[in-house]
RNA sequence: GCCCCUGUAGCUCAGCGGAUAGAGCACUGGCCUCCGAAGCCAGUUGCGGCGGUUCGAGUCCGCCCAGGGGUACCA
């Protein structure tokens, strides 16, 4: 049990006795909000019970809080309750206690933190879906970041999670994209050609073409333009994809599932499938020559186009039997999408959407990601794939590097906005405080090893020596990590996770600062096992979250 | 115009309606005969504005100001 709600279920009974004792009139609980309080001097929990009280019961809340102190179980983690005024209760955890757990950090090691459930549920993590139609922008990388480290979290959390790229592999922005790379091929050798009307004008484009020359040379040259564009197209596509998958692993971005639009949509008919199901729902209207799903039934302010006057499927209609994959053909019991901000307007009515086709639209959540800003110098460009106008992912890891970059993406709230440019992120990764957490560990490694050469064997060692207020601090860390995991599972808060990592490290300094591990004083040989073995907790606590945040655990730095 | 997000220290950002608003960077001054000084300690500066709800508001509500995004038979 995780210890919040082990300090909520004390009060609860504690309000229980007084109101069987009489001491409270009896009616309902309110909702016990365990706090962390931000000054030790409060305690390690608090709970404001009696101040939310008060009102229901006429009671001040220092009375309330003096009646329910005494009637508070003693329980082996707490060793001090007290009342501070204006009405709270503070919980101390008991240091005996607390160097007892470090046994089941080292028992639990690798799954340390890990949060078991009683129901399976599935959620399928989708993010960092972009057209492939050109490589990833800082913005992508954004994203990217957020959801693989969100989907280790929610395993962690004891969640079934497959994460998932969707490969917008057809459609109109996909042909531009053809017609643009066969123009650049055929002007590469000579023929003029014009680009289509907003085009893909990136110079990245021009490079693929050279490189279809390299391995084609002009065999698309004489060929009918149609052919020749989708076969070139094709070559395009496969490059694209190739380029895109490995940007996202240079940050350390990996998928369970890449998802064709095509081959698992198209291919299987689930687009018509889903219109028919929608029409049977009764959601359907022709109207202006086109196919209408109408979404104002369903509270949205517009109905919206599915299929165009020309015969071509909207985004939005593809976007539905796609949705309709996920929760209907594939059974996930909840979906989170990753968006950009300029995919907020698509937020409701995809709601409304699933819903239309039978699904709590509870089911499908949401993140919207803020966009991130481009400055060159003073001015603020806009991110485009169309003019080329843009950072790509892959200059900025080959910039700060993969950890550097996971955490300073990380560090920031969804809903933050950044302004990015190159000299920022250089500077960044130079002062990065993703260092701050690694050194730590390395520092850590270092001890280990010292311990080793000296033939060092801790595992004896008798955690009750471990009463400084520095490793007392420090195991106090240590444990809360579970309780984070739990709540970030419920919350999606991934940014907390660097937040801790970062505290843990300030724990762990301080303790370096404080005590000596490995002492030369024979008296202090006992002390020495002790704390190798709280160093070899923390080892294991810093080796997780690194883990979780997708970062290495260096040894040496 | 309407909808969504944001405004906290010089800069980049945390802050579940709670008790003295926190980190990193930057700046200043201390700390290595001792397991890694990429570390530790100390110091300076702040909730965009005006009302409201509440025992208690950076946090919730309303209005205003400022920035970003959306408002297509684009994606």
């Amino acid at each position: 049990m995780l210890l919040k709600h082990l300090i909520a279920k004390l009060a609860i009974q504690a309000v229980e006795s007084a109101q069987e004792n009489g001491s409270l009139p009896a009616g309902p609980l309110p909702e016990i909000e365990v706090e962390r309080p931000q000054h030790s001097d409060h305690g390690d929990f608090a709970i404001s019970l009696p101040l939310r009280l008060t009102r229901s019961v006429g009671i001040n809340p220092m009375v309330i809080a003096q009646l329910l102190v005494p009637l508070i179980p003693k329980n082996d983690a707490v060793s001090e309750v007290r009342v501070a005024s204006p009405g709270f209760i503070n919980f101390v955890l008991n240091p005996s206690w607390l160097q007892k757990e470090l046994n089941s950090i080292i028992q639990e090691s690798d799954s340390f933190g890990n949060i078991k459930r009683d129901v399976n549920e599935r959620i399928q993590l989708e993010f960092a879906s972009v057209n492939p139609t050109g490589p990833l922008h800082v913005g992508h990388a954004r994203t990217a970041v957020l959801g693989s480290v969100l989907s280790n979290l929610l395993a962690a959390a004891g969640f079934e999670v497959s994460t998932e790229y969707y490969i917008n592999d057809a459609g109109t922005q996909m042909d531009n994209f053809y017609k643009s790379l066969y123009a650049r091929y055929m002007q590469e050798l000579g023929h003029q050609t014009d680009m289509p009307e907003s085009g893909y004008i990136g110079s990245y484009i021009t490079d693929l073409a050279k490189e279809v020359i390299t391995k084609n040379q002009n065999r698309f040259v004489e060929m009918p333009e149609e052919k020749a564009v989708a076969q070139i197209g094709a070559l395009g596509l496969k490059k694209m994809l190739s380029i895109i998958r490995k940007d996202l692993e240079s940050v350390n971005v990996n998928f369970d599932v890449w998802f064709s639009e095509t081959d698992e949509l198209h291919k299987k008919g689930e687009p018509d499938a889903t219109l028919n199901e929608l029409k049977k729902a009764g959601y359907i209207v022709n109207r202006e020559g086109a196919t209408w799903f109408e979404s104002t039934k369903l509270g949205e302010e517009r109905d919206n186009v599915l299929i165009r006057s020309t015969g071509e499927p909207t985004y939005f209609a593809l976007d539905i039997a796609y949705h309709s994959n996920k929760f209907l053909t594939r059974g996930f019991d909840r979906v989170i999408n990753i968006w950009g901000a300029d995919h907020q307007g698509h937020v409701s009515r995809m709601k409304a959407a699933v819903s239309a086709i039978g699904v709590d639209p509870e089911r499908l959540q949401i993140i919207i990601s803020q966009l991130v800003a481009l400055k060159h110098g003073d001015e603020v460009v806009r991110a485009s794939k169309r003019t080329g106008e843009m950072i790509t992912m892959r200059d900025l890891v080959d910039e700060v590097g993969a950890d550097a970059c996971r955490f300073f993406f990380l560090s920031r709230t969804p809903e933050s906005q950044m302004e990015f440019d190159m000299e920022l992120a250089k500077k960044e990764s130079a002062d990065n405080p993703v260092y701050y957490v690694q050194y730590a560990h390395a520092r850590i490694a270092g001890i280990m090893n010292l311990a080793n050469q000296n033939s060092l064997d801790y595992t004896s060692g008798d955690v009750g020596l471990l009463t400084h207020s520095a490793e007392i601090a420090l195991i106090k860390k240590m444990l809360a990590l579970p309780e984070l995991i739990d709540h970030i599972g419920d919350s999606m808060e991934a940014h907390l996770l660097p937040k801790y990592a970062t505290e843990l490290a300030a724990a762990f300094h301080w303790f370096y600062q404080q005590c000596r591990v490995v002492s030369e004083i024979p008296d202090e040989f006992a002390l020495t096992m002790a704390r190798l073995k709280l160093v070899e907790c923390c080892r294991i606590v810093f080796a997780r979250c690194l883990s979780l945040m997708g970062m290495s655990a260096p040894e040496k730095m």
